[in-house]
DNA sequence: AACGTCACCGCAAACGTTTGCGGTTCTGAA
DNA sequence: TTCAGAACCGCAAACGTTTGCGGTGACGTT
């Protein structure tokens, strides 16, 4: 913030009129004479004046920013969310501060005191793969933020958030294999503490059960990384009874688990069928493409976007919690035909 | 911003004392009494009080927060970029504001007048496609912000800027091809109103003349999305005399080009190597694994980031702008050996 | 006792903007 | 002429925090 910039003191002193004159003036009341609304006007426009949001924000106990704090960036859905964000706070008025945790607790516990100091009217989260303590979020709560939580959501919390119905996509992709001739399914699944991982299995699970399958605990493995996925793959390779479907908590994972694949010469889908999550923009780029369930992204950071809004714009004397649940379809593609 | 948050005059009512004295004491002034001290940091403490950030903006005139504008967020290279600023940002105790202008002019405008508002302290900026008049910049500037340019700069703003040489990367590129036989090499290039436009094809151009070979206009074709790849590519394939190689301006235009050429049939390397620009999360995804310039998406976002604390942290008397280089270096892969 | 110094605070003003309330002047009606 | 109402402002205080300056009391020295 730059002291070079025109305020209302400025204009009062050029005019020789007080400042709240021309506050008055720039806000067209009535009490102001024409004369003197046309004189601000044209001087304002003339010095260039720009209100000063800080200090009306200070003023209004009200800032007009959102805070977002999500896991990383770099991630095409995370990516996706925060455009979806930031284009409909940008219609309504609103800007927003972005913080990423980087996947570590202490990151967004530091971020989300950062977002209180700086008075954001609410806050948009996503958790990182290592939170499972949520007073820091709390916190913004009692200190009057309301919350929306996305994605990886905290039940612990009650807050609104929106979400696609994991259990639900898992099932549908697994089933899918499954109705493709699979019968032998590993999982590459993703933290169990994160909501959206137990969701993702408990879908996987559901399918197999409903079509008569085994489950065996073998073909489930912790890999959620393009890294891990290649080694887990691998494995998979060298049981007796290998699988023949996979279906991986994320798109980079299921690509990994591609890439062991045809580095060992397996054909996909034809020995192994791939299906992935997030429907990234990797989908339609490899070979075979991926077929992978369709997150939504930008959708999902409009929605919450629109209800936190909601919140701060219309604030209604009795909170219900809401929890909006957005279509997750899977998009088939070569990988698993 | 909720007036349910602890102030400093909550402090000073509950211990009987001014908000003078609790500002001083939480400042471990040396007026203040060692046992003021304590029951203020103590009070403090317990209510959870965290200094308002718009009350101390206002005071100081300096917000500790910094602008970003950039094209698009949903594009590995500027979310890299994005996830770069962040960190440095973060490390240095200053908030990150995001913009995106998706391309357009009008939005870029809108969003700079944001800034200046919201008393960013700086502006990390990266200007749409459609950007040629730049007078909503040169008012930052006016307002006192300094400005970082990144990737898409401008040359006719006196400022700082972030770059890799873009005309050296694609000269490397296209030289790599013609080392590797290749000989009508065509150019999938980016809008020549941007200078990375303009300098990619420099840089292909004067490999081409070095190598003694003859540049055919239609070997430069404007092309710098997926689908305007797919397009152009099955335009090349109707010549007379196609080529044996493609330098695209970047990865999804690249790999917009091996897509179509697959579907026709036609062997990446073998009948015709692609090469592309910035290395984005794709290249080692495609198959072949495309060959790419390594844009080093982070690196620029932490660089910026650096130069412009650097400004605000220790303003020099004279002001020379600087302009930080990054290496650009060809990861050759299977789409062009 | 008087004076000077130091410890330890509180007052007041600043930052930019808004808004309630009251002051001043003018005009019209009684 | 007097009074009331309206037009048109300016003052003062608020928001949260900081910081210069001055006030007050205690203590030590002369």
């Amino acid at each position: 913030m730059r002291s070079s910039q025109v305020t209302i003191k400025d204009i009062a002193r050029i005019l020789g009129i007080s400042p709240s004159t021309v506050s008055r003036a720039l806000k067209n009341h009535p009490d102001i004479s024409e004369e003197t609304k046309v004189a601000v006007n044209e001087l304002a426009l003339k010095l260039k004046y720009q209100p000063n949001a800080v200090a009306l924000s200070l003023k209004h106990s009200r800032s007009n920013t959102i805070g977002v704090i999500i896991p990383e960036i770099v991630h095409y859905f995370f990516s996706s969310v925060i455009s979806g964000i930031e284009d409909v706070a940008y219609e309504a008025g609103f800007t927003v501060i972005i913080c990423q945790s980087n996947e570590k607790y202490d990151r967004e516990v530091a971020n989300a005191k950062m977002l209180l100091s700086h008075r954001v009217d609410g806050v948009l989260v996503s958790i990182s793969k290592e939170t499972t303590n949520f007073d820091h979020l709390v916190m913004l709560q009692e200190g009057g933020l309301p919350l929306v939580f996305f994605d990886r959501i905290v039940p612990e919390i009650i807050a609104d958030q929106v979400i696609i119905n994991d259990e639900e996509a898992a099932y549908k992709a697994t089933k899918h294999l499954i109705e493709n001739g699979r019968r032998r399914i590993a999982h590459f699944a993703g933290p169990q503490n994160l909501l959206i991982g137990r969701d993702r299995k408990e879908g996987y699970l559901r399918a197999i059960r409903e079509a008569g399958l085994q489950a065996d605990p073998q073909l489930i493995i912790d890999a959620d990384t393009y890294e891990k996925a290649l080694i887990a793959t691998n494995h998979l390779l060298t049981m007796d009874n290998p699988p023949d479907g996979i279906f991986a908590t994320n798109d980079l994972t299921a690509i990994g688990a591609m890439q062991s694949l045809q580095k060992k010469g397996i054909k996909i889908p034809q020995q192994i069928a791939v299906v992935g999550f997030s429907d990234g923009r990797f989908s339609g780029i490899t070979e075979p493409n991926l077929t992978s369930v369709d997150q939504h992204g930008y959708e999902m950071g409009s929605v919450a976007t629109e209800i936190l809004l909601n919140r701060l714009l219309s604030p209604s004397e009795t909170y219900v919690p809401q929890t909006r649940v957005l279509s997750a379809n899977l998009i088939v593609r070569g990988s698993s035909k």
